[in-house]
RNA sequence: AGCGGCGUAGCUCAGGUGGUUAGAGCACACGGCUCAUAAUCGUGGUGUCGCGGGUUCGACUCCCGCCGCCGCUACCA
């Protein structure tokens, strides 16, 4: 039996869930249901990360503790993902007792394998951000957000020896060529690797917010040393329900591109320095833009993108659950940037989902219940629809493995077409009952039947609403992937049309 | 500035260790069909493969230069 543990980045707290977030954790969800329809013991974490500074300042500006706030937020994002049928088998807080333990079991740990020294900080310090700058970011020497003289600033802080590891990752990368990829952003960092790694500050004194030092209990972890090792937390790093050895060589941690030097420079080199193994895999994804731009709060809500009109229960709303899945997965390629924009939607919406799939269907229910009683009939054995569609799951089935849902439904789709290419060949509909509409209608719903698996990942109720309608039950996790080539629809099952699975959206939103 | 990436059909993008007519989807046009959500099926591309030069029998593919856009360059989720 295969393992398959993927993680989105726990989501901070200050920001409320948007397209982004979700494109994120749609993609890792059609990863883990993907692994689960193979019958892969399947972890899919998700979370948020609910420390530092900024979340201690958003919460007073909204008069409440920094845990009410967290609490909130956090909840927000709970709702979000049930919403958009998330499977995450657990969602992990950075405020969680059993996050804090492990937290301080892991850091303890380097500290105790001596790769944490004390040491002071200098840099430009702006006193109204409470935050140092380095020299470049500079605006004139003043600080860029208040335009007011910086600081020369000392802080003592703890030290990560991060320059301990440079050769150490450089010879990961070499013997882990899949470590970081697309390979794109697997070269930028292993560049910022050889540009020469300085050690790191991981403690604050300046703020409260955070994980206590547990050797020296003026300070508090930065937040974002707390946060990477959510990835153990969750697996039960250093406690007795310790899963590691199960789990940690089998990761996968989903991240945005702008997150690749924590992910694939810090947290390996923590690892290492804790006495562990890297994580297995770290696949990189890029923005959804809007606009040509990075989607963010400073959007607002009265420029000329509302982020409003985007949000995730916005979209949901207007389009289905399994419509915006699909878009998010299908639209971009996993790892590059995409164009996000209402009208892309539509457009997906109307072409692939009503146009080709739901109309799929429904031409063929339609068929089925004036020609053959509604009584679907069994397929051929041998049909040419029957050995494209053998030919598509090999496809789709390494697409889905190597990270690619975008080509995954792509060569779905290629199915799709060919079913409907097939009734177009062989025009059913000017048939008289008997056994060679059987036939065709037969191969019709076999190809109906192993899209309906094929679409699980992204699209879970469509598949089961689909099979619904044909007489089968819903798609089990392993069962109808190890019988997708072996059984075929069995035909003699109750069909029926039903209502249109993605009615046409007419005008442009 | 340094390092890296990108620039291919109206749009989104594939592709090529250099070799006959450069690909896909969308959009658009025409034709077929009328079972289906005015859906579907088939057919249709005279594109300087960013610009200039070089290597070569031959370059969109390799090399050099230039232009444009983008990313990373240390404490920013």
């Amino acid at each position: 039996m295969q393992r398959f543990y993927i993680t989105t980045p726990i989501y901070y707290v200050t920001d409320a869930p948007h397209v982004g977030t979700a494109y994120c954790t749609v993609n890792a969800d059609a990863m883990a249901r993907w692994h689960r329809l193979r019958g892969d013991e399947t972890l899919f974490l998700t979370g948020t990360d609910e420390h530092g500074q900024k979340v201690a300042d958003t919460a007073a500006k909204n008069n409440l503790s920094p845990q009410e706030w967290t609490d909130r937020t956090s909840a927000r994002f709970v709702e979000a993902w049930k919403l958009l049928n998330i499977s995450n088998d657990d969602f992990i807080r950075t405020t969680e007792e059993r996050h804090t333990k492990s937290v301080q079991s892991f850091l303890s740990t380097i500290y105790d394998n001596g790769f944490i020294y004390k040491g002071t900080y200098v840099g430009p310090y702006c006193v109204d951000c409470e935050d140092y700058y380095t020299a470049e970011n500079l605006l004139d020497g003043n600080c860029p957000v208040h335009g007011r003289p910086v600081i020369e600033m000392e802080e003592e802080n703890w030290f990560f020896r991060l320059s301990a590891f440079q050769d150490r990752l450089l010879a990961h990368f070499e013997s882990h060529p899949d470590f970081t990829t697309p390979e794109t952003k697997r070269n930028e960092a292993l560049s910022f690797i050889r540009s020469g790694l300085r050690d790191i500050s991981i403690t604050r004194t300046s703020i409260s917010w955070g994980v206590p030092v547990p050797w020296d209990d003026r300070h508090v972890f930065y937040v974002w040393y707390d946060a990477l090792i959510n990835y153990l937390t969750a697996i039960g790093y250093g406690t007795e329900k310790d899963e590691m050895a199960q789990w940690w060589p089998h990761s996968h941690h989903l991240i945005g591109k702008e997150i690749i030097r924590f992910h694939s420079v810090w947290w390996p080199a923590m690892c290492m320095a804790a006495g562990i193994e890297p994580p297995h895999h770290v696949q990189v994804h890029g923005w959804l833009l809007v606009g040509g731009q990075k989607l963010s709060k400073s959007m607002g809500n009265d420029g000329p993108v509302r982020l409003g009109e985007i949000a995730p229960a916005t979209l949901v709303d207007e389009f289905g659950v399994d419509a915006v899945r699909y878009y998010l997965l299908r639209n971009t390629a996993l790892g590059s940037d995409g164009e996000f924009s209402i009208e892309s939607v539509t457009a997906r919406y109307n072409t692939d989902l009503a146009n080709m799939l739901g109309n799929l269907v429904a031409r063929v229910c339609a068929v089925v219940n004036t020609k053959c009683a509604s009584v679907g009939p069994a397929p051929s054995p041998d049909s040419e629809l029957l050995q494209f569609a053998h030919v598509t799951i090999d496809e789709v089935s390494s697409a889905w493995e190597n990270f690619e849902p975008h080509i995954a439904l792509e060569k779905t789709w290629t199915l799709i077409g060919a079913a409907n290419a097939h009734l177009e060949n062989f025009a059913p509909w000017k048939m008289e009952p008997g056994e060679a509409i059987d036939r065709v209608m037969g191969d019709a719903l076999e190809a109906i039947r192993i899209i309906s698996v094929l679409i699980t990942p992204a699209m879970p109720d469509t598949a089961d609403e689909i099979r619904r309608r044909i007489g089968l039950g819903a798609v089990t996790a392993q069962g109808d992937w190890n019988t997708l080539r072996t059984a075929t629809y069995p035909g003699g099952l109750a069909v029926q049309k039903g209502e249109p699975l993605f009615p046409r959206i007419r005008s442009a939103a």
